[in-house]
DNA sequence: CTATTGTGCAACCAACGGGTTGCGACCACC
DNA sequence: GGTGGTCGCAACCCGTTGGTTGCACAATAG
């Protein structure tokens, strides 16, 4: 199943808005898609908080399908994964379209008054 | 102020994807924008929870600045306002753009190696 | 082999969020 | 003016979440 219906779309992306709604979590993800793949560590150095902290938000993200991670050496590296992101921002555009629709229908029984 | 800074842009998506973020929230979002502008109490009637319950989630829709309400007699009519959600869209538009950058920068990095 | 670095796991805590109930106020309609 | 519909406010409950600390464990460095 290659398409999905509006409806079951956005059900899906109601976890990866959830997922972008955390600042901290959004502040990984811009961090990861500016410099690219980092380690936990290295994503913790400039945050306010712990790497345990960081640890719970990424594997949020991951839960989402926004971030996944994978095992070098002794440090796990993570990235992003732009798929879901795009299908959140399809989900936006569909809203939007329907709401100028919406605008257009009241008007037009408005004038018809 | 007409410009704002991709960061400070993308700081003040982090409360619009938080409201996103519930599906209850999304389903009111969603029946706003096919509908039209509803009151409280035929929002809540579709829904399977109390109006109390459907009223705290307009109001953080209106918080995030998705919302607004509109007295009309005695019955509170709530509409959707897509500027922060075209905002938003914006803001994952850009995180894409910048994750295939730095993709590009990565691709580029091993070959030359 | 030992020390250090990078993680994972578990327990614990305070705060927030989603939900309910009860009640009082307001507006409309007859 | 009474009655029914619509709403707002406040209190309360409880599960979730964001955060911390402590410790055990694997992998590199020396």
């Amino acid at each position: 199943m290659s398409r999905k219906s509006a409806a079951s779309a956005l059900r899906d992306a109601a976890p990866v808005f959830a997922a972008l709604g955390d600042p901290m979590r959004l502040s990984l993800v811009t961090r990861l898609t500016e410099t690219g793949p980092m380690s936990i560590t290295r994503l913790s150095d400039g945050a306010s908080v712990t790497r345990q902290a960081v640890t719970k938000h990424l594997h949020v993200l991951a839960g989402a399908g926004i971030a996944r991670s994978r095992r070098r050496g002794r440090e796990s590296v993570w990235e992003i994964d732009a798929t879901p992101l795009r299908a959140a921002r399809r989900s936006l555009k569909a809203i939007s379209r329907d709401w100028e629709a919406a605008l257009d229908r009241l008007k037009a029984f408005v004038e018809e008054g």
